[in-house]
DNA sequence: CTGTTAGCGCCTTCAC
DNA sequence: GTGAAGGCGCTAACAG
């Protein structure tokens, strides 16, 4: 038989009627073909072929009370660190047979009730909140939605979070250049205050600074500047600020590998010579985030995060009860870290 | 009344019970309020707040006959400025009640045809297309499900389509350098066959190189290198060809922004001064994007590409034929490109 | 192995 | 202005 485009969408009964079986048989063959003869199980299946029928969807999502969907909360999309988090999540969804909802909120807090209201209506399993603020919009989420948050402060006796090890990070980074001799190492961290990852890094360097060789911590060394889309163009505010101190560092940490690759681009094109002058690291570890010479960098482990949220979600077994997450990072030396100058 | 957490999801009976009305007054209290007394509408919605009804999607869309949703196809999650393309998609389709399923492919056809099915399932409104290789998947695509492709070529005499302005965009840059005296310019572009827009860029800038003060056309100005994710890494392999070349370029295009900034980068590395000794430009316009020096490059129009994309999949005066959109571009002159040397 | 029946939760005629 | 009845498309229990 010749495919033909379908001007309209065919039902069980309509399927049933040309394969003269109930509407029932149809179900039955597809559903559970075991259950079937041999001869009507063919001639179904010829004519579901034949005329392109596709189940409906929303009916047996009706029927079995779930839409088997998971929906994503996120502000930034165009960060590509979360881009790549969503796409493997896309990808654990699809062989686990659920799709993802994109709900993008841009900070919006009516947008992310609309969405969580949305979500709420078609029984979506689960929410996995990435980088969202702190609020107290969940309180009437319904039991039977698993909520999981990425590198977000939320309700932490109710809902489960993932984290990448940010102390661990820190830590990697800090013996490493500490190793290369540095004694002067500042920090550059964001002035977002929604952002729980800044804030743990920033944390971590404070806490972390003192134990190491008892440097002293001092203030003038760890900044805010501006982060988020623009954390790129950060670059010359660092360098100016840290440069200009009195007693400049010889190492720059910076909260993400953009503010690094701003940071270290804008180095040299003044002239300063990386990383015989100054030494850079970043922290994401993104291969789209190349640079020349290659950064410094602390590698999130974005798989198995993935992995942790779908799980924390939907399976069972995890979803029954809360968890707190923390996964291993790892350094990636590159060439923005170099020896101390003498 | 203090706000209880709903163990169960409600159903209108059970909120009509509790109102001691019928299930069809709630559900009039909801969609017909006009149609209602005031007494029986603030006793129903009173009700519907203190027990937090939610009224199941799925059943409306059962009855509808319709998900009001949109399927996005993508391959490359972490490309920027597609993030940026599908946030502004999310955004239009929040404000007109409709929600976007991510399709993230990854170049996988079996999975392509899955998401595609399931589209057909639920009743997809429509389905956009970003970046997707030729294929002839769509044969048997429903006629409700409307298509529209950005940056890809698909069958265009069925489906609609929408792309940037590549040919402008290669234009103006090149009137640009030509300007500032350049006659050797080259261009890199990427080895990827599925990506739409990088062939028209290249056709571009080998059909409007002739035609400008009769530049000849250069095979060895014209190089592929590696492209998508480790675009930035070409940097490297970009500078090595074309300045190890007898007659060296003045100029490099790159066929996008990721190249040229890690070309940018590179070039500082080595001790090309860019733009005294060497110009650089890009192509697509992120802010993420940004380098010391500031890049010279074109600039998309990503929110008209959202609505076109929009309008054309669900605007009924729009979708009811098929569309073939170009939006105009338009060149950002950064530090990266500059007089010619003597 | 197959057909009949009922119902998932909602909406919309149609009477009253 | 309100209630009763039927159906959207599918599936699972129950007969045969």
């Amino acid at each position: 038989m010749a495919p033909k485009k379908p001007k309209q969408y065919l039902g069980v009964r309509e399927i049933a009627k040309l394969a003269h079986v109930s509407p029932s048989t149809v179900s039955r063959v597809i559903n559970y073909p075991e259950r079937t003869s041999d001869s009507v199980r063919e001639r179904v299946n010829r004519i579901i072929q034949e005329y392109h029928y596709v189940p409906n969807q929303m009916a047996k999502n009706l029927f079995s009370q779930s839409s088997n969907s998971l929906a994503i909360f996120i502000h930034d999309f165009t960060n590509p660190f979360y881009g790549l988090l969503i796409q493997e999540l896309g990808q654990i969804a699809f062989k686990n047979q659920y799709n993802l909802l994109i709900c993008s909120t841009l900070h919006n807090k009516n947008q992310e009730i609309e969405y969580l209201n949305y979500c709420q209506a078609v029984r979506t399993k689960g929410i996995i909140s990435i980088d969202n603020h702190p609020s107290n919009m969940y309180e009437h989420l319904h039991d039977s939605i698993k909520l999981v948050s990425f590198d977000c402060k939320v309700d932490s006796i109710h809902y489960s979070s993932v984290t990448s090890n940010h102390y661990q990070g820190i830590e990697l980074l800090l013996n490493h250049l500490i190793q290369l001799g540095h004694r002067k190492i500042a920090f550059a961290t964001v002035n977002s205050p929604t952002m729980q990852a800044a804030k743990l890094r920033r944390q971590a360097y404070q806490q972390l600074i003192g134990w190491h060789h008892n440097l002293p911590y001092r203030e003038d060394y760890c900044q805010k500047f501006e982060g988020g889309n623009r954390a790129t163009h950060s670059g010359k505010a660092i360098i100016d600020y840290f440069m200009n101190l009195p007693d400049p560092p010889t190492a720059i940490l910076c909260n993400n590998d953009p503010m690094a690759i701003g940071t270290l681009m804008y180095a040299q094109s003044v002239g300063i010579r990386v990383p015989e002058d100054l030494s850079i690291a970043g922290f994401d570890g993104l291969t789209e985030n190349f640079s020349y010479p290659r950064l410094t960098t602390v590698l999130q482990d974005y798989k198995k995060i993935a992995q942790i949220l779908f799980d924390d979600v939907v399976d069972p077994s995890r979803s029954s009860e809360v968890h707190h997450d923390i996964v291993d990072v790892a350094l990636s030396i590159g060439e923005t870290t170099g020896p101390v100058k003498k």
